[in-house]
DNA sequence: CAGTGGTCTAGACCACTGA
DNA sequence: CAGTGGTCTAGACCACTGA
């Protein structure tokens, strides 16, 4: 028997995320175990003293990350894998190192305002002739070349951005901090492709070898686009993780 | 004004998934613009005499595919984008390649029994020494080499596979259809590779060709490991398409 | 059959945005 | 302030599973 979850109804956060959290944290200490069945509904309904509904919404939540799995009739099972964890989602280079155990940095190659062209134009939604910021950066992880990015965002929105340090800084962290915007929803395309002589140059490797090409378009809450960056990650070095999640019927 | 959506209470389909699917008809007709907020929850509770969780069910579903964009204490709105269908999710090749309008087949290279090696054994949470069905096929789009897979399935669960024709179905249809087996999750690793002489004579290219390399693990709904895949694709010919939200807070 | 998850109701109060 | 989405209640009935 595990310790019953606790809630704090004077906290602000929201019961139902008070339970996700709380359960999360079970499965994750091992208190439920990977296929065994977690309490009914109903069960935790008693012990928590909140309605049924809100019980569902925090187990939607971990059925959604596939932590858990439900079964109609019987019951709701603590789901067979461990998943890799910030899986899901994406998440900037900074993130996306920290969450390896890297420590992220850049080198700064180009940082400046230019007239976009058609095809960037057409990734930001603006028009011929409007300007963009241009940041093109050595990506490095603890110290060693990892990516080469090339990343524009529109200049009437994010001007202030060439007064900004982009060598330590997060570009996401500036973006929030600065200009109050929060990337939310990407588009994203890979594919694998050889490095001419200059970008392997750039990334300390041979010329021709491997890389993975990712794209991506990257909208802020409101469903504004706000970057378009094109990653060049060594293949060495690199490897991309995600979970899918079989859309429905 | 848009035509009201109409719900079916005698239909076997859930009424949120009616509406969800009705605003979801609506957006995807542009009677519902990109950018323009959509009813309140309040005004469709009353055109549609359901309870507002119905409702709130709904369009929780259309948040999640990033159709709608939800703004606290103002309205919801259509998202700004044109998101490629069928992007989030995973599909097996065939299905993959019907979103793409390209027609599926497949060249069978082996087919048969054997020994799992360590690191099969270990994706599909086996223990040494027991037997998997492997699977390797040349992936056809329209006739053109697009990708080589090598697939391992559990012996002891789809031993009858070997008796099935996998030129020309999906491997998917398969297992629902002979194993009542639907994947549901899949873990996946992607990177960037050059092909070796024999991989490039069977995909028809060059020695040395970059390619994307494409694993994944896949579960059934209960959790169970049913599938270890690696897929080399065709640099030149594939591109992988998907979409990403921004995780949690 | 009892117990499970799946859906739904008809309310309530809150926090937030903009006029 | 009125109107919006965010959270929550205390029930109800259903479909499904396994004993």
């Amino acid at each position: 028997m595990s310790n019953p979850l606790r809630l704090n109804k004077r906290d602000h956060k929201p019961l139902f995320k008070q339970i996700a959290d709380g359960v999360r944290g079970q499965i994750e200490a091992g208190q439920l175990k990977a296929g065994e069945p977690i309490p009914s509904e109903r069960e935790y309904v008693e012990q928590l003293g909140v309605s049924r509904m809100t019980v569902r919404a925090a187990l939607d939540e971990l059925v959604r990350e596939g932590l858990l799995v439900r079964q109609h009739g019987r019951s709701t099972v603590v789901a067979g894998a461990r998943i890799h964890k910030n899986a899901l989602g994406f998440m900037s280079f900074t993130e996306d190192m920290r969450s390896r155990g890297l420590e992220a940095s850049s080198r700064l190659l180009r940082l400046e305002a230019e007239v976009a062209d058609a095809a960037v134009a057409a990734q930001l939604g603006l028009g011929v002739g409007e300007r963009v910021i241009r940041i093109e950066r050595v990506r490095l992880a603890n110290g060693e070349p990892m990516a080469l990015e090339r990343c524009f965002l529109p200049h009437a929105r994010f001007g202030r951005l060439l007064e900004e340090d982009l060598t330590q800084q997060s570009l996401y962290d500036v973006l929030e901090r600065r200009f109050d915007c929060r990337p939310m929803l990407a588009e994203e395309s890979i594919e694998a492709t050889l490095l001419d002589t200059q970008e392997a140059r750039q990334l300390g490797v041979a010329r021709n070898s491997p890389a993975l090409l990712a794209r991506r378009s990257t909208r802020d809450e409101p469903g504004q686009l706000i970057e378009a960056v094109q990653t060049l990650y060594r293949a060495d070095r690199y490897r991309m993780l995600f979970v899918r999640r079989r859309q429905g019927q």
